[in-house]
DNA sequence: TAGCTGATTGACT
DNA sequence: GTCAATCAGCTAA
């Protein structure tokens, strides 16, 4: 099954922010989290940098995430919003070097049952990941899986299947109110599963 | 210690 | 289109 193949390297990680985010579109995230195999293609990113980047949390929220943002490429790095909902990330580049990708929208692959139950939705349903709050619920993704290793372990990220053979899109960023200009977002165009048109 | 905010979502007008 | 849910961690005092 193409879902076992290996996660990406180490050193897919150890680049920067941006150039992660784009790589990742139409890659694999697999999670075995609770026992239960779930699956998705990445169609949507948005890149995170360092302190200079004004909505990065390497920049407001330093204390919390200093320490996974300046280690090594590679993790996973998963932080609460408004309370109830969590967002994963993968943490790129060397120690020292902070940055981080959102992982925004996946297209759902494996383990549908299991999200659509999770998600309290059909399997069928469109909304099962078409965005970083759900994709959590759908592949159990708490702070338990924060500083996980995404080359190993219950939460990996595995190459795509072949070439990329879709277009990209570039935009800014979401639900943010600083730095909101930079053109850190990217999906896979005509996806329909992107969390916004 | 009190008050405020947010890389969201879902329900509702 | 608007708005509430819900809370860790920050800021102001």
């Amino acid at each position: 099954m193409p879902v076992l193949r290996p996660p990406l390297p180490r050193e897919f990680y150890l680049r920067p922010a941006r150039v992660v985010a784009r790589d990742l579109l139409g890659c694999r995230l697999i999670s075995t989290v609770g026992d239960a195999l779930t699956a998705g293609r990445i169609v949507e990113t948005e890149a995170y940098l360092g302190p200079d980047d004004a909505a990065s949390h390497a920049a407001i929220r330093p204390i919390a995430a200093r320490a996974l943002f300046y280690g090594e490429g590679g993790h996973a790095y998963v932080f609460r919003i408004y309370g109830l909902h969590h967002c994963l990330n993968a943490i790129t580049g060397r120690a020292g070097r902070p940055g981080c990708v959102l992982i925004r929208a996946l297209e759902p692959i494996r383990g549908l049952p299991v999200m659509a139950r999770r998600r309290g939705l059909r399997a069928e349903s469109v909304a099962l990941c078409n965005g970083p709050g759900k994709l959590a619920e759908a592949l159990g993704i708490t702070l338990r899986q924060n500083g996980a290793d995404l080359t190993r372990g219950s939460l990996v990220i595995a190459p795509r299947d072949g070439s990329r053979d879709f277009a990209v899109g570039v935009g800014t960023r979401v639900g943010i109110t600083r730095a909101v200009e930079q053109p850190l977002r990217f999906w896979i165009r005509g996806s329909r599963y992107v969390s916004r048109a």
